[in-house]
DNA sequence: CGAATTGAGTTTTTT
DNA sequence: ACTCAATTCG
């Protein structure tokens, strides 16, 4: 695209934050305000008309898939190919400086990376060996990771303890955990940042070099950035200072996992010169949309005043149902859905159904399948989470590192090859006494005189099959993964499905060597799904950010849920319920439906619920709201806030009751939907067809 | 050492 | 309600 077509086809202040490229900037972007379109379009337009390569432009985004959207975007409105670029998630960009410069650490540049449950095991074993009570690892898990997104090293934290032997314990499983990390030469999540910040604020020279390197940085998501994140970014735009970064304070969803919504104050204290631009013009919803969000997100006392405004029109009211139970409550949106897939004007693809937690899926999923709705759920279980996949995906990281002990004890015995707890036992303590790794642990046992001959030769099986992968490092990665599962026997008595996923699994290492292989999959911890197509998607709030629908219902706005009752002693935590809540709702762009049930079980017990308080914060001008008594076939609408009569909806016909058409005869009800006047049923006449009628003139009678 | 039974904890969100 | 893990039994 030519360069004024780049600016011209942007509005005055989102053409101001693409103009304005020296020094740094602060792009407040509201909901659906366009900032994808100002980041693509100032990468475009730094390449074009400044000159800059893509080598010299540092872009981060929040996920992959946001990464590889914007490669596209930026590829179609430039029309060449990005290569050598810098686009993608601070994890994936610090993993690519790290395997340049972790030298001078005293890493090795082949380091894997451990996810979450690696992460987790690890300090529970470390737990047990410091006789800590085992159960918190997740509790300490965590600690350590925040520890970390606030760069705050196990030295550090030391010298700051609080006295009561607690942080002293802590710190010592988080200076045994950095350790046995080095030792296996792993990094964590959190690693990949800390330690890059790490090698820059060491290495002066290194960070210079960088700095030189990146002469322009663009940050998206920028609310949900954490310390270490922010001081990534700081340092390297700290020479030349032109920096730009985009977020939202109202959409910062992130805080439990470290972000920093004080990173937009940070940014404006440690760059004075720095410009604000706010992009107020929204692009996606109608005005109810806006007005029903925007007053839930006013109840939030900090944060920067924004007024989102359309020129789309006030559209649909935003509906609110509170219903009996969660099942009404899934029956009701799966009849809504059908009602609006029989109008015709919408496909499946268009609605999203969100919710708080995972499991309240489970409802919704049965009431859809009742309908015959086909639905997808986005960002479940992560794929790489599987068990089988793990398991494989272990053995891989011992081919590049027999040393990596999380991966050794976690298949040291799987499939099951006769190494048990006390032969396991007797691994550790010699790896211990002789401060050597489990897999030169075992090799020692070999050598030695202290064990049973069965128990060595189990031993040596392990270790000449472990050499044995190795050996085979060149080969292409599905060959590998063939040979580990024939040599170890693990398809044996493996249910199809898991087949099916390490077949996946192969034919998604096809091309990538080992290393290569690895890298991606602890990045890119899911497959990166494309939206499911022609079918309703459902998913967690959180999932939603960045997405948007033409329909959305959000669900189980009740006490408890939304808010979840988690966040009820904290004041800071509720601002971010109600944040998660705004971030839903903005998702829609034409319809919004929230809803609630009386009734819900949640672990087991069947509890009365509320609704959710921050439903009061919704002018009842934009809303028809509905609530259904106990009696199954009365639905009071109670008087809105602008004197709607009340209605009564009525469905006169049920599915499957028969009825008699003058002209057609005698047909089965298929459907009903539609209110008032305009109710419409779907009638099956044998011989004659499905016959779409509106109610009021179709004298039909009920048989 | 492995299988089976019991028991506990679990369910916020994710790179 | 359900899954995962520890413990116990064979």
């Amino acid at each position: 695209m030519a360069t004024e077509n780049l600016i011209d086809c942007l509005n005055p202040q989102q053409r101001e934050a693409l103009l304005h490229t020296e020094g740094p900037l602060l792009i407040l972007a509201g909901a659906g305000s366009g900032k994808t379109r100002v980041i693509t379009h100032k990468y475009a337009y730094l390449t074009q008309k400044k000159k800059l390569k893509p080598s010299n432009l540092f872009t981060v985004t929040f996920t992959n898939k946001a990464a590889e959207e914007m490669k596209h975007r930026i590829c179609s409105l430039t029309s060449s190919e990005l290569k050598e670029c810098w686009i993608g998630t601070f994890h994936a960009q610090c993993n690519r400086i790290l395997r340049k410069e972790i030298k001078v650490l005293g890493y090795k540049p082949e380091f894997v990376i451990y996810d979450e449950g690696d992460q987790q095991s690890l300090i529970r074993h470390i737990l047990r060996e410091l006789n800590i009570y085992e159960a918190l690892y997740k509790g300490v898990a965590s600690r350590i990771s925040n520890l970390k997104a606030s760069m705050i090293t196990p030295e550090r934290f030391i010298s700051s303890g609080d006295g009561y032997g607690f942080d002293e314990k802590l710190a010592k499983v988080y200076m045994r955990y950095q350790d046995e990390l080095k030792r296996c030469n792993a990094l964590d999540f959190d690693d990949l940042i800390m330690l890059t910040v790490k090698v820059f604020e060491e290495f002066p020279e290194i960070l210079e070099r960088y700095q030189e390197r990146f002469q322009y940085i663009l940050v998206d998501e920028f609310q949900d950035t954490n310390y270490a994140q922010y001081m990534l970014v700081k340092l390297l735009a700290s020479g030349h200072k032109n920096i730009s970064v985009v977020g939202d304070d109202d959409q910062s969803i992130y805080r439990f996992r470290g972000a920093e919504v004080r990173n937009i104050q940070r940014f404006e204290k440690d760059f004075p010169e720095l410009r604000i631009v706010k992009l107020e013009q929204n692009y996606r919803s109608t005005q109810n949309i806006l007005d029903v969000s925007g007053s839930v997100i006013s109840a939030n006392p900090v944060r920067k005043k924004k007024s989102l405004w359309t020129d789309k029109g006030k559209g649909e009211k935003v509906h609110f149902y509170w219903l009996p139970t969660e099942d009404d409550e899934a029956k009701y949106i799966a009849k809504l859905i059908r009602d609006i897939y029989l109008k015709g004007k919408h496909s499946f693809g268009d609605i999203a159904i969100l919710y708080r937690i995972n499991l309240q899926s489970r409802a919704i999923e049965e009431a859809l399948r009742r309908e015959r709705i086909p639905y997808r759920i986005v960002g479940g279980i992560s794929f790489y989470e599987r068990k089988e996949i793990k398991d494989i995906i272990s053995y891989l990281r011992l081919v590049v590192n027999p040393h990596d002990n999380v991966s050794l004890r976690r298949i040291i015995n799987t499939p099951s090859r006769g190494i048990g707890a006390a032969t396991l036992n007797k691994i550790e303590q010699e790896s211990k006494r002789k401060g050597i790794s489990l897999f030169d642990a075992i090799i020692s046992i070999c050598n030695g005189k202290s064990s049973t001959q069965s128990v060595v030769d189990r031993l040596k099986g392990l270790v000449d099959l472990l050499r044995e992968f190795s050996a085979l490092k060149k080969e292409s990665t599905p060959e590998i993964i063939t040979h580990i599962i024939e040599k170890t026997g693990y398809a044996e008595g493996l249910s199809e499905e898991r087949l099916q996923n390490i077949a996946e699994l192969m034919a998604s290492s096809e091309g990538s060597s080992v290393k290569d292989f690895l890298d991606r999959v602890s990045l890119v911890t899911r497959l990166d799904e494309n939206l499911p197509d022609n079918m309703v998607s459902l998913m967690t709030l959180h999932t939603a950010k960045g997405l948007e629908f033409p329909i959305v219902f959000i669900v189980g706005l009740e006490e408890g849920l939304m808010p979840y009752f988690k966040a009820f002693d904290s004041e800071e935590e509720l601002c971010e319920e109600r944040r998660l809540l705004y971030v839903g709702m903005t998702r829609a762009k034409e319809m919004l439906f929230l809803s609630g049930a009386r009734k819900r079980r949640i672990f087991s017990k069947l509890q009365e619920q509320e609704p959710s308080r921050f439903l009061a914060d919704v002018p009842r001008s934009c809303c028809r709201w509905i609530e259904k008594a106990f009696c199954r076939h009365e639905k009071v609408e109670k008087a809105t806030g602008n004197g709607k009569k009340p209605v009564s909806i009525k469905i006169p016909y049920k599915t499957g009751c028969r009825v008699r058409h003058p002209k057609w005869g005698v047909g089965v009800v298929r459907d009903c939907y539609g209110e008032g006047d305009d109710m419409k049923v779907c009638v099956n006449f044998p011989g004659v067809g499905i016959k779409r009628l509106a109610l009021k003139f179709a004298n039909l009678e009920r048989i």
